[in-house]
DNA sequence: AAATATAAAGTAATACATCAGTTACCGCGT
DNA sequence: ACGCGGTAACTGATGTATTACTTTATATTT
């Protein structure tokens, strides 16, 4: 539980890059004591979200530019070899799950942003399931869950949609080209529009010492006005 | 310290897979408590050579066949993304470290087979890392040490190198397709010999124990036909 | 004389050890 | 074959030690 809590807090964005996570105030905030929350951090460390400074403390990771472009650059990889491999093998009911979660897509009113993010991963982790290799989903998941805080600070997300109906549709017909083509579109408006947004708000405040120690345990939402640090 | 032999004598197959690992007994002949071991096994365990049975135990993972086949199925992606990336990047310093890495292999006496599995896992790190993407490159490192074992168990090695001459003169010369082509053949040639050395291993010493309760991450589900490899 | 740098001491946080408790697994008996 | 009990393993808590960071004081240099 104190895993999978940290870890979304972390994942979208409530958590900013450079922030102590002290293992006292967690577990108090936890209700428990310090062991569980060392298990969860050691965990979440693993996958690159948290960083830990021996006999110092533990910290979210903070991102380089280079870092940032070189994991945009997998997802491409990643992305296209899914989208290619599922428009042979996706079955109907997967195609029906697609839709379903496609549907779901509301507005973008501030308060459904974090839903949009969780359904616009849900959406390309179930492509790479249908291309048939869980290992291929699995990295590509992991992968996301570090990207999508930039997400979310940049908002990307505006334009998605029609780009997730016409893949929808490439893959329900089986055609491999035009798939390919419309995710390459989509990733790469992505990454541009991540890039640009986090090299606008480098002068503001990248790297921090973030003053206001709120720590809030649950449910926080991220509000319009949150500078989030790329780190 | 623990984190590291731990899982190196995972991943070149001292511990098979489907054994348990006890946190009193591991703790006693590191001289320590549990406590450094437990932290170890969590790590291990989020890269996926560990599986955690909650209130029972610690596990070498086991793999399915499915599993192993996706692994790679994916290593053929990211490899290919590799060598086509660094064909274009690659920097003389690095070519020369090509070279000298090749160099080392020698013949393939069983005492040296554990220095030529790492000089070849060293050998397509330095390929992924001349892409220039960091990313990729530990990406690929990791699913490297997942599939060592299954290398070391298969004896694959024993035509490598000639292939690994063939793909440093390639990216010398910037010739990006012929590249991906010995890539590609080496890639397949590698899953073959593993399949075909697993399957056939699959009668003898595959489950040192029962076969009906399987063991995965994920909450994935066995299927009663899975062949699961080694142990 | 003032400012900066360095060193030392104190404080705060992590890392590890020990202990208590809970749970799953195995064997025995019915 | 099913159930019950015992054992052994993991999980979580508390206490202690080590380490890193910060602050302050002193000395040196400008």
């Amino acid at each position: 539980m104190i895993y999978k809590d940290l870890r979304r807090s972390i994942i979208v964005g409530h958590r900013k890059p450079g922030e102590r996570l002290d293992l006292d105030v967690l577990a108090k905030g936890y209700g428990t004591s310090v062991t569980p929350v060392r298990d969860a951090l050691q965990m979440i460390s693993q996958e690159g979200l948290v960083t830990i400074k021996p006999r110092s403390g533990y910290f979210v990771t903070r991102v380089t530019l280079k870092q940032l472009d070189d994991m945009l650059k997998l997802r491409e990889i990643l992305e296209l070899a899914s989208v290619e491999l599922a428009s042979e093998k996706i079955t109907e009911e997967q195609l029906d799950q697609l839709e379903h979660v496609h549907a779901g897509y509301t507005g973008e009113d501030d308060e459904s942003y974090d839903r949009y993010m969780d359904e616009n991963r849900h959406f390309h982790y179930l492509i790479a399931q249908s291309s048939g290799n869980q290992e291929l989903a699995e990295t590509l998941g992991r992968l996301h869950d570090r990207l999508v805080r930039f997400m979310v600070m940049c908002r990307v997300g505006a334009t998605l949609e029609s780009r997730h109906a016409l893949i929808i549709e490439a893959l329900r017909k089986g055609d491999a080209t035009v798939a390919r083509q419309v995710m390459l579109n989509e990733v790469d408006e992505t990454r541009e529009t991540i890039l640009e947004g986090v090299i606008q708000e480098s002068g503001s405040s990248w790297h921090l010492k973030v003053p206001d120690k709120k720590i809030t345990m649950f449910g926080e939402k991220a509000l319009p006005g949150d500078v989030i640090c790329p780190g």
